[in-house]
DNA sequence: CGACTTTTCGGATGCGGTCCAACAATTCGA
DNA sequence: TCGAATTGTTGGACCGCATCCGAAAAGTCG
């Protein structure tokens, strides 16, 4: 409920103009519980793509899974959610600028995970950050070019590929 | 004074644990003046390294200037500011993490900056990203790798040259 | 029905950031 | 030299995010 009512205000009035006591007088809920089920207003958006960061990093470290089939995995089968929502009408709620900054971090939590496994699998710190980067970002382009899609016409996993195809390439 | 105070301050209690009143109670100031020198508690470390943002995603607008001497500009010269030693003593600081989320804030500028100017020499979408990436991290990560050094053997440049050549090749 | 656990709630607290009107200081021209 | 205009400084109000905590409520289970 509380989700629900906040994706709602966030198209009514803009991400930034929505306070969490709108969302939480909304959703008929007192403000403290609206930290029991976020850590922060942003997680609204996010929490489902944090969710399977959180998985991915623990893939990561098995060293029997590639760097690759665990980044494709990662985003297997992610359902058009808050976040894909929020990133098709990012113009009507005014939050191209916090988007920007929160996919910032995502990408850079990734590529700290792929950067720490490469060094793991004996690269030097330059080239494996480079390298986590490269693929870090490919990820995240292939989310924002597929939700960008007016037509989903390709599936997410399909995009992704095709970007971590250009990366491994890069 | 501000920042002088700023610093000292972050070195002696970390940088969480700092207020905005702390620094300007130090430096014998008004807290608004802070907010007339720093738009914002972590500018007082990036305000450098910001500004050297700003001039090069100017230079990269030239279509003339490569995009590899654009970036090598980018740190020329650059001092050992409040961010080197905020990095060197990150632990002691206690900002590991924000210093790790405000590096991805400045490698996603940098990043966005290089991908317009690589979609303009005709790239596609995740190529350029995925290649502005490699490139952004590069620079960031020779940052990081050039003052974590104990003794700053080599030159910032050179440590940056090194990373462009990795970020290029791959 | 009663004991225990989990949610929910309200409210206090702290901090970052914005805004503004009043006041001081400095500059500069008549 | 004096006065005006610009610039810098200040205090304080205001808002929103986030944390913390004790208490009340709701739900669970023997």
């Amino acid at each position: 409920m509380i989700a629900e009512a906040a994706s709602e205000l966030f198209l009514e009035r803009g991400y930034q103009a929505t306070s969490i006591v709108d969302i939480t007088r909304r959703a008929g809920v007192a403000r403290s519980s609206f930290f029991n089920y976020f850590g922060a207003k942003a997680d609204v958006l996010w929490s489902g793509l944090d969710a399977r960061l959180g998985a991915v990093e623990v893939v990561l470290e098995d060293p029997a899974m590639s760097v690759t089939d665990a980044l494709l995995g990662l985003m297997a089968g992610f359902a058009p959610d808050a976040l894909a929502l929020a990133i098709t009408n990012a113009g009507a709620m005014g939050l191209q600028a916090d988007l920007e900054r929160d996919r910032a971090l995502r990408q850079a939590r990734l590529q700290r995970a792929v950067a720490t496994r490469l060094r793991r699998d004996g690269d030097g710190v330059l080239a494996a950050e480079v390298d986590a980067a490269a693929l870090a970002a490919a990820v995240l382009a292939a989310v924002w070019v597929w939700a960008d899609r007016a037509a989903p016409s390709a599936s997410l996993d399909a995009v992704v590929a095709e970007a971590l195809v250009i990366a491994r390439r890069a």
